[in-house]
DNA sequence: AAATTATATATTGCGCACAATATAATTGGA
DNA sequence: TCCAATTATATTGTGCGCAATATATAATTT
């Protein structure tokens, strides 16, 4: 008999780490941050501080809950972030006179500039890399976000 | 004429957020945390400690370099967590007598019987859930990370 | 055997990521 | 008008995640 502990080996077994979706996506974000790093601290960049200067390169001025909508990230995380960001001279953060709720962010010119660098982080990183699948991959990846969203009540 | 910053328009910008990988990757990793952690703190478990908790219960004892192997995570990571865990009476960290350098991790008993609560943990998460696709995306999802850790000078 | 090199883990410092809570401003009724 | 509910951001505390470095042990070379 077994010691209350259900055997381990079998491949049906809903706790093997290699039935796990969750798993490869955890350890393929982890590997990808680590790859981005080195490339990103040439701009002074963290990962993801390179994603809200996308978002940012793509449409200026957002508020903090329009970065967060985005980047599914709430302010807990981005309000710190932002305050780095404005000490590195990227971004301004202003209070909306309309609604003194808001904080208002926007580029400052060497945050606009830097996206002349910024344009050959993905070629960079693409450079000798096979990419098999790769477009398949994030339109899978992108629809599991949606569902995602819609479970965890991530608004955008 | 621009002043140096180039439009962020064309759908073929290699900066435009939709057009990366990385980000619906980091997305689905965040929100899916934060979907396993309501379930897993009824566990008394983070994510990335229950991670630890199915490398373990598939095979013990290991060492923190295996699993850092294993979960493509560094002893910088590893070592404050496993001590978490051990606070909480559900690994013992023991020096190997074989090889001093090495510290060996081990399930105590209540960390073995915990497994009796986690089997039902993917299909609380499953539940009510459209999984379309969940299988092709996960293997997707592995191969990229086997490329990756090429690259990324990972070892397993 | 002694010195060198490689290996394994720990430590430190910094930056996320998020839950829980707090604060302040706006909106929508009674 | 006033008050309750909602909205937007900030703050706090805990736990990763990783680079850089330190420390100790083991393996290898000479």
């Amino acid at each position: 008999m077994n010691d209350g502990v259900a055997a381990a080996q079998d491949p049906r077994d809903p706790l093997l780490l290699d039935r796990q979706v969750c798993f490869p996506l955890y350890a393929a974000t982890n590997l990808l941050s680590r790859l981005y790093g080195p490339v990103l601290r040439e701009l002074g960049l963290t990962y993801p501080q390179y994603l809200v200067m996308l978002v940012l390169w793509e449409k200026e001025p957002q508020t903090v809950g329009s970065l967060g909508a985005r980047l599914y990230l709430d302010s807990g995380t981005l309000t710190p972030l932002l305050k780095r960001m404005e000490a590195a001279g990227l971004v301004r953060r202003t209070r909306d006179p309309e609604d003194e709720r808001r904080v208002v962010i926007e580029l400052t010119e060497s945050g606009k500039i830097l996206r002349n660098q910024a344009v050959y982080v993905p070629e960079t990183l693409a450079r000798g890399r096979k990419s098999v699948g790769i477009d398949e991959l994030r339109d899978s990846v992108r629809r599991l976000v949606e569902l995602l969203a819609e479970q965890t009540g991530s608004k955008r």
